[in-house]
DNA sequence: TCAGCATATGAATACGTATTCATTTATAGC
DNA sequence: GCTATAAATGAATACGTATTCATATGCTGA
């Protein structure tokens, strides 16, 4: 029975390979000027004496803990789930660790900011959350950039990447209108989150500008979750002569729930009684219940230019600060909104030439 | 423009507060000896400075780094998603951080253990992935506790804490017996996983008690995907009349995937041409396209147990191993299986008395 | 008033590595 | 063969905290 919690460190191994221990750290520092003999030897002792290198002891020197901590909020929607899963595979392939937070969707992470400062992370990505100017603050003032991930909180310098989500709401709106679509409604996520807003606004903008009333356009409140969105859903149409020609979800979990409300209790047809829009184009959006037709969120290339914007890889790079970058999202053809009125009968004006 | 990266240590709240180094320690130790009086003044003099306790340099001394690693495959499976979303809850509650790690699906995570051991993490929870025996000693050497969470590894000593997959199997045969079918068929997940291996084995056990013989229950590889199930069940079922009476897919996600495919390419209706069993009780299960019947895991418990096992409160104790807990699920009855035929004329034998 | 004890406090040190600096050894240029 | 330069090496130190040890202080009971 061996002695336990006996943690071997780079002296043990120095000693039985007959170096110093210097040589043991350079030997598991890339670059670092050993000759490949004494290498080759420490390794061997290092493998005979299970030895590892301690990274907690790295990180007090180097001040570079390699990690990254991941805020997030309403891990119910898919789609933060698939941002989550891009961000771990992408700062993984850089050997990169990730520490993981979540925060009650929309409360302030603070407290969880001011634990990741404790971990001298390299850099922070918060989505879903709020966060106030004074974390910021704190962050940047100890050179820790942080990256909003498509959240934007007003007079913060975060920087921040998110998808180009008012033109995304016009595309909707644009989309129904080609359809024929002389009715609207808009079921929206967070009333207060940028994210939703600029969706609702984009959407409405354009129908205003085809004349409809802005009163015409009522707003439904479905928190950004299933149950949320479903139960509002039952409760604003209780008969089918109520319905308007089209919903515009502003995520695909709603529009989910919206369809599977309306056929469930109205026994409604998509797209022929109502059409419905969304947004994100989770995976699920694409299954054979749903078939949405929606705005695809460039999840991949939003994640890729989140951790660009990091700048892990030189440290003495001032913080990037204030950026704001709007990624325009895709219109993806689905089922949920009938095709263009091929008779061109409803265009009033501004018809494409 | 302040100096940037200069971080304040313990010396400098110690100076400004005009005390030593120790005390400043003490203050931000909860029990150390320390007037309330001083320690008041230590902590405005933090407040002054935007201090904040260094963790890498407090887990270099104590040894604790306070964190868990997470390992986990497919996360696609929403079932996983919400074990992480659960793991994170306890454990941020109780103080400690998640270092999150992926690997490919059913990949030896050897190399993450690897990385995992150097951040001296408290403890390690592995799900969805294979490791090998080697990383388990290695971890047990080290005083690092590590459990498998629904996974389990012949020949590991490494604790796991799973569902009964296998009496959730025959609950599953048993529940489509009752409702009078007949013929059977099985959708599996990775055929080398023991998880996949006992759902179908229990569920292959009960309906060879009832006199079925085993050749007439095909097995289809559906790898525990959406499209992977979805794909098979389109190639294995190209006309209606060749469907089973039931069919037991071993997750919810590919029963969806079956109960999508059937209903597109034959318009299949469910459960009257074919029933259709799930495991897990995943929170889509229940929505209006599925109200899929299914065997729920116990998700809150067994991961109160997974970290109970952990033992991550005292350090001291020798690390728990070998314990193999399986806790019972719960058959949820909806609407994919037809409930059980009133005449009770099918039951032949071990009819409940 | 004093022994006896619990509490407060600071000096010093350990934790395990990376890195600087000075020294030694190998390499190249002529 | 000799100098100029580059590479290799080890000793020593820094990183920022927790903790031990010894000392000083306050408090109890007689």
């Amino acid at each position: 029975m061996k002695p336990p919690r006996s943690h071997v460190t780079s002296f043990d191994v120095a000693a039985l390979a007959g170096v110093s221990q210097s040589a043991v750290s350079r030997a598991f520092t890339p670059g670092a000027s050993l000759s490949d003999e004494k290498r080759a030897r420490i390794l061997d002792a290092a493998r005979t004496l299970h030895y590892v290198p301690n990274s907690i002891a790295r990180s007090l020197t180097t001040k570079q803990s390699n990690m990254v901590a991941l805020i997030l909020g309403n891990i119910e929607n898919p789609f933060y789930v698939r941002a989550l899963s891009a961000f771990i595979v992408k700062l993984q392939a850089s050997n990169r660790h990730i520490l993981t937070f979540t925060v009650d969707a929309d409360t302030s992470c603070d407290d969880a900011i001011m634990r990741v400062l404790r971990y001298q992370v390299d850099g922070v990505i918060v989505t879903a959350a709020q966060l106030s100017t004074r974390m910021t603050a704190l962050c940047h003032d100890r050179g820790i950039p942080i990256v909003l991930f498509n959240r934007f909180i007003p007079g913060s310098d975060a920087s921040v990447i998110r998808c180009d989500n008012f033109a995304g709401g016009r595309v909707m709106a644009e989309t129904f209108l080609k359809a024929g679509a002389k009715s609207f409604a808009v079921v929206r996520g967070d009333p207060m989150g940028a994210t939703s807003q600029d969706r609702e606004r984009g959407f409405i903008e354009r129908l205003l500008e085809e004349g409809v009333k802005r009163k015409d356009i009522p707003a439904i409140d479905g928190h950004s979750l299933y149950d949320g969105a479903f139960e509002a859903i039952v409760r604003t149409y209780p008969r089918r002569a109520m319905l308007p020609d089209a919903i515009f979800c502003v995520n695909d979990i709603m529009a989910m729930a919206a369809m599977d409300a309306l056929r469930e209790t109205l026994s409604v047809s998509i797209p022929d009684d109502v059409m419905i829009g969304g947004f994100d184009d989770i995976p699920e959006a694409r299954r054979w219940p749903y078939r949405l037709t929606t705005v695809r969120q460039p999840v991949e290339q939003m994640v890729d230019e989140s951790v660009a914007l990091l700048q892990l890889d030189d440290g003495e790079a001032p913080v990037i600060r204030g950026v704001d970058r709007r990624i325009p999202g895709a219109l993806i053809e689905r089922g949920t909104i009938r095709p263009a009125a091929s008779g061109a009968r409803k265009r009033r004006k501004r018809a494409k030439s």
